[in-house]
DNA sequence: ACGTAAAATGTAAACGATTACAAATAAAGT
DNA sequence: ACTTTATTTGTAATCGTTTACATTTTACGT
């Protein structure tokens, strides 16, 4: 295996030379740098990383830490921050924290223990709101979920608007008497939930939501009950994929029809929301756009680590499908 | 930051020491060991990775190339090979060739790079069958893609087993005329496609069968020719999750119902097969075990790199939906 | 032509661990 | 008690780069 000094020592230079014609980090002059091009591409040369980063503690790597990459939304934020960092000549080291904070301090340990220049970081709600970014040695995004403001750079969605896009929405088709289900786990759902009364009120109407944790049986039983229940709502509004799910199989193990009985409308255009008849109305978040966005804030970041700190929102769009068809006022 | 010399310092022992307790290299009697963890702990010591990989040359590292995270198959196997490195304390490098060899090349000379310990690989048809292992300097398990057979370890679905069942569970429910539309890029296709003719001709049948490119507008295409022929088949059997959705696709626009005007069936259990309507009759494949497996292949081979090259085939499971319900002699 | 500034190159010291090898200590056999 | 052998420990070389600093070369103004 050819070593930098065989290079050095075929092509007539120092070991120092051919760093800086490979690195590109110091002048030297056309000759020199065309003829150590050449003997390291004669000699197959790769730079050993592990050396490199070693003596200059640059690992050009970034991690990226979700909850589950079994997540449609994470893998298009995984593949975009992929696309990006190989793009660049960076790593992605990927970690799935299962939405468990004890996960969630081992990985960012073993980002420091990698020398990581960023991390991009969906934290649970409890590591958002104490999260202390001067504790790592390297710039940290949220992405998805938000996060104290003002305390570290973010790219999420707008939830406060989409929720209400999604009410106006109903409202406009001719709904009135809307019940909501947000989750209690993260920062986005308590957001979603507060665009949910705030177009409500806006509109002279009352509704009731409710907290629960972010599993699909926990939605199927609460809307169970809700469309047992004498006065149950004409539409339901939910604020995940997987509540989305539990909705859909409540729905259909009552034996009512969507939207003749019950409309419903949720976040997220997993693939399979537009398969299942009638489709599901949804907020689509602009996945690949955030991880791409989170990558951007980073790099940024690193140019300038000075610059204030920046939490991007970014629109949703809503996607109209048969589930909230309009009301025919029979 | 603490560096090994300052534990060592502090413990009053030799850094070769610090080093021995701390990588469990060699015998340290308990007494020092305490006494060094415990100044480790104290000080809050952690190794620097770039220096013990340069010395070591082992970089607890491995790498896994999947043509697309965002596919589902390839998520869930990601996901199994994270679990399992993480738990052995070991990294993953994730990297998404997009089927396209010149990025499956590219991202096996940067998993040379990196010095990792091993790869995970699934290749495209044609890097497949001219594979060869021997030009890495790291053991390599193949997954999902057949691979010209002794060359290299591999953990595979038995394509040929799934395709019979397949065909097997259609003519038990009283379909003949079967139409199968296969993957041409893998071979994966190419398995399964012999399996569906091997069963049909074990069944004294003849049926058409055709490769196509692994999008879901190929299949729809094709689909819809079949179906507006005039001897349209009773049956189809389709090679894999895209042509699954674009089968479906074809089927609704050309307004026919599974599966009384047709019967379809195909490969992998993505969770929108089992929401539509009809639900889908599948083979589900063991993704979460294939990953695991080809991981324990991977750390195996570690161990005995003399041991014998070995194809693990892992048996798919039929699902059975809706779409290939029973025909009722009419 | 000559001195000075700028540009290009080389020399050698890091970076922070691991690990041969040597040295010291403990255990065991006679 | 005294080798001999096994077990622990320490010393110092080493992994393969980058980079501060010294040195040489080139360019330039007068």
């Amino acid at each position: 295996m050819a070593r930098i000094k065989d290079v050095a020592l075929a092509a007539g230079v120092s070991t120092a030379t051919v760093s800086r014609v490979l690195s590109g980090s110091g002048p030297v002059r056309k000759e020199l740098r065309d003829k150590v091009l050449e003997t390291v591409a004669a000699l197959g040369y790769r730079p050993n990383l592990a050396a490199r980063r070693l003596r200059s503690s640059r690992t050009e790597t970034i991690g990226l830490i979700v909850s589950d990459v079994r997540n449609p939304f994470f893998t298009n934020i995984s593949r975009a921050v992929e696309d990006m960092a190989y793009q660049q000549g960076m790593r992605v080291m990927l970690c799935n924290s299962d939405e468990d904070p004890k996960k969630e301090a081992l990985y960012l340990g073993l980002m420091e223990d990698e020398n990581v220049c960023g991390v991009i970081f969906s934290p649970t709600l409890g590591t958002a709101r104490q999260f202390d970014a001067t504790a790592y040695p390297f710039p940290v995004v949220m992405i998805d979920r938000p996060v104290a403001v003002g305390a570290v750079d973010a790219v999420v969605l707008d939830n406060r608007a989409a929720a209400r896009a999604l009410v106006d929405h109903l409202v406009a088709q001719g709904y009135r008497h809307i019940g909501g289900i947000f989750g209690s786990a993260s920062g986005t759902g308590l957001a979603r939930r507060e665009g949910f009364h705030q177009a409500l009120q806006q509109y002279g109407l009352t509704g009731s939501s409710q907290l629960l944790a972010p599993t699909v049986a926990a939605a199927q039983q609460e809307i169970e009950r809700w469309l047992a229940s004498p006065n149950r709502p004409e539409a339901l509004l939910v604020s995940n994929g997987l509540f989305l799910l539990g909705a859909l199989q409540a729905v259909r193990a009552a034996g009512l029809s969507i939207p003749e009985d019950v409309a419903l409308v949720g976040f997220d255009d997993d693939p399979w929301t537009a398969l299942v008849e009638p489709g599901l109305t949804v907020i689509a978040q602009p996945t690949y756009e955030i991880g791409r966005t989170a990558m951007e804030l980073l790099l940024q970041r690193r140019e300038s680590p000075e610059r204030p700190v920046r939490v991007i929102e970014l629109a949703g769009t809503l996607i109209k499908r048969g589930s909230s068809r309009m009301l025919t006022t029979a």
